[in-house]
DNA sequence: ACGGAATTTTGCAACGGGTGTAAAGTTCTC
DNA sequence: GAGAACTTTACACCCGTTGCAAAATTCCGT
């Protein structure tokens, strides 16, 4: 939810930004209700009293409805990178956040698991996620957009060309972690392990991934010199 | 193309297989012309003389008509695992098929392209699947299967337990190197460079990838002992 | 405040993938 | 050859998605 703010100088931008919150928000509430498959996009445009054709104005598709805050996260782990300090490597960077801070959250960034509410409402999320073929799938596709976003960034970091194999592979290993981080997650939310545990889960299978990235790509990820 | 064949005792299934290689045949060929949305399914019903809905009793979706013979080629690359011979690991048996043979084939099993024929045949493959949007995603779906398989195999191979971290971060990285592989491959044939020049890139990438592997994992994946 | 330009929303019709059902046709088994 | 078992088919339907053009709304210059 965001918070509606008054219609300032531009009325109309101020209203498309409130439909598409409003859709946004009443997709997601009826999508952890009822599952993304049995919420068709009909009901989801009535919810919000709006036409269909508007909602496929303001997205793409049904899924873009379910990922719509999720895209940006990347952000978070590319700032840890950029950000690092002096004496720590790229791996070190990512490796940090990864284990520390558990769930991605809409502002764009990564967070711990705050309280039982907290818990259950990501959960549902996840579980939604995983009951749905549709939104696993694209999951994946998410995932593709990730490693070319850190391919990128590591040739840069490392002064390579843009498409240099080192920094390919790189970026396709730190997705795989993640992915099965998440799997991982996921799994153990799923079975409703305490949140201490759930982090303790998720940190061993990072800290499992990353150390041995740490050690493969020991040539290249050198710690920050200091400037 | 799968032989014909004589209807021998069980004319039911006879026909049953035939329906499908035909259904399967006339779609690859429709969709190598003029590409996997531009063909619809009631066009494959059509030219393949059959029912629509005889079409989804044989492949639950329209992408199973293109990935149908892609299915099963992980199989050669677990008996590569299987059958490695003493003094190798898993790692340096995968690492040999994928370096010396480029390109999957239909009986499931990995060869090198043969000639300029072979080699159009493939490219063509490779660039139906690139411009669609829905088969990129499902070679997406497909490498998800591949690594809850080669965890499976590489827990076992370990004597591991099946859902040992180790193992699946293992399987995890090494389909993100198939995948970048995959990606490699089909960004080189689709600039229709040379077979050798193909082969050269790709082996590149693949020892690239390998090598750090086997470095990261060089404690658990031991050569095989003599017996 | 007014009128036209720009933009957003909407209804409508249509397409294509996919499913359920029940009838009709084919093959198998005895 | 008869009846069981299985396949194919037509038909009707749902849902996501798109194109189109009209209607509603906001913006902007005067």
């Amino acid at each position: 939810m965001q918070e509606a703010g008054v219609p300032p100088a531009g009325l109309r931008a101020w209203k498309k930004a409130r439909t598409r919150t409003t859709i946004s928000d009443v997709a997601t509430g009826l999508f952890m209700r009822d599952g993304f498959e049995a919420v068709t996009v009909a009901q989801i445009a009535a919810a919000a009293e709006v036409s269909v054709k508007t909602v496929f104005n303001y997205f793409p598709s049904k899924e873009d409805l379910f990922f719509d805050r999720v895209d940006d996260v990347i952000g978070a782990l590319v700032d840890a990178v950029v950000e690092r300090p002096v004496g720590s490597t790229m791996l070190g960077a990512l490796h940090g956040v990864l284990a520390d801070r558990i769930v991605p959250f809409d502002a764009g960034g990564w967070r711990r698991l705050r309280d039982a509410e907290d818990y259950e409402r990501f959960r549902r999320f996840l579980a939604t996620e995983e009951a749905s073929p549709a939104l696993r799938t694209r999951r994946l596709v998410v995932g593709e957009l990730w490693t070319a976003r850190l391919a990128q960034l590591f040739a840069h970091q490392l002064s390579l060309s843009n498409g240099d194999p080192r920094a390919a592979t790189l970026a396709a290993m730190v997705v795989a972690a993640m992915a099965l981080r998440a799997r991982t997650l996921s799994a153990a939310m799923a079975e409703r392990l305490s949140a201490r545990t759930v982090e303790r889960r998720v940190r061993a299978v990072v800290d499992e991934a990353f150390e041995r990235l740490a050690i493969a790509f020991a040539d290249i990820d050198l710690p920050r010199p200091p400037t």
